[in-house]
DNA sequence: CGGATTGTTGAGGATACTCAAGTTAGGTGG
DNA sequence: CCACCTAACTTGAGTATCCTCAACAATCCG
């Protein structure tokens, strides 16, 4: 347990934290331990006995849930400030799904056993935990709703909108996707398939919307995007 | 606000209230109002400011959200013991969705300013209300993942099971779904239409799977239903 | 430089949607 | 109690979307 260099500076300003003294910040990271992920490796896998529950202090993760017939689904990606495994708070005793980190992280983590002592020590962090888990909520179900009633191509628009928006970084030309994202990855988390993808950022590229690349991916007209996202037929430049 | 008459033999056995003191479910409930709502009528509605939450004692609802393009979505089905509304878990200041009484209804509700309180004063209600949530999440988790990667027919299979395990009513002739249940309303939890749910449940009802009617489903076999959900293809019966 | 991973593009076809017409069931009012 | 009216449902035909299959190209890594 690496738990002796915990910055604490680093850490009070995460929303999860908030209302919180430093006393109580103290004592809910003194049986804390963090660790770094090189990208590529897994933090939990799907199935496992869900012995620890993280918080993701920088990098991304990507969690993956695999159905019974092999295929892939991207749940969700996960930010720095962002909690996950955490199977208590779902009454579950092993992991959903695995966690990938998807660029190089570091990550707070706790034995599982913490998760309910450490709730009802904490009543703000019960609060915000749960905020969390509701920000999440929502966020499953606007994909219900978008794989409902929205055609490849805008499922794909309001997802890689989400990924800039959470994961964007500003750059001259536009804002870029901060960790490498391959098409598949797209595909799997819109219930498309790479071709599907691949054809669709094809034609936003030849319209100026974003530019792509081998795992890379700049947005350079959000708004554009927006408007293919909220129903917009896609029309030529201008 | 008839709050008067409110049988604490009734609410105790909610596993919303685990764990609590008598005298805490007194004051959880001190500020309680119940409400009968005949069939048909709302609760809530999409968009308005979300002034109560609410605890659903029996009966059933129907939390749908129409999208901008005026396309209904049904979120998710509430039986009794479990919460709506509950905006303030989301950090809303309205309600995301409309609640109807999909069957006669009796809920409790409570002021929305009285959630974080309640939270703080009762840790074990905040960590009961959690794992409401995260139930909710998994679920909502496991349609997008059924979205995701299953062709109609399975996803309709997925959401008939799911409605007979939490709406059904063990009758002679198999499970009963308790409400009253139009093609349209599985059409809108399975993203698909009522011409195909049509189809589908007319196919079931030729290998004797289900029994369906004018807003009446039965499901007479549940294991082969599980086998179509599960990938199976429809075979003749036996 | 060679192998592997990732991405592109084309052709063909299946699933499930739209459009359309008609049928059944149930409630309402005369 | 029956006739009517509406909402729910059924069924058919045609078609668009997007998947599958396939081959190839580009990029990255060691």
């Amino acid at each position: 347990m690496s738990s002796q260099a915990l910055d604490r500076s680093l850490i009070r300003p995460l929303h999860l934290f908030d209302g919180m003294l430093d006393e109580e910040l103290d004592d809910v990271l003194s049986t804390a331990g963090s660790r770094r992920y090189a990208i590529g490796e897994t933090l939990f896998e799907q199935g496992q006995r869900a012995d620890k529950f993280y918080l993701l202090l920088h990098g991304r993760l990507r969690v993956t849930q695999v159905t019974p017939q092999g295929q892939q689904v991207v749940m969700q990606m996960i930010n720095p400030g962002d909690m996950c495994g955490i199977a208590k708070a779902l009454q579950r005793p092993d992991y959903p799904g695995t966690a990938t980190a998807a660029a190089d992280s570091i990550s707070l983590y706790w034995p599982t056993q913490d998760w309910t002592p450490i709730l009802s020590k904490h009543p703000v962090f019960a609060v915000n935990a749960m905020q969390t888990i509701g920000q999440r909520l929502q966020e499953a179900q606007a994909r219900v709703r978008e794989m409902s009633t929205e055609a490849a191509e805008r499922r794909i628009a309001h997802s890689v909108l989400r990924l800039a928006g959470q994961s964007g970084r500003q750059e001259p030309e536009g804002i870029r996707i901060d960790f490498p994202i391959s098409k598949q990855d797209i595909a799997e988390m819109t219930g498309t398939t790479l071709h599907t993808v691949s054809r669709v950022l094809t034609a936003w590229e030849d319209l100026g919307i974003v530019d792509g690349g081998r795992q890379k991916l700049l947005v350079k007209d959000p708004h554009r995007l927006l408007l293919i996202a909220e129903g917009e037929t896609v029309g030529p430049s201008r």
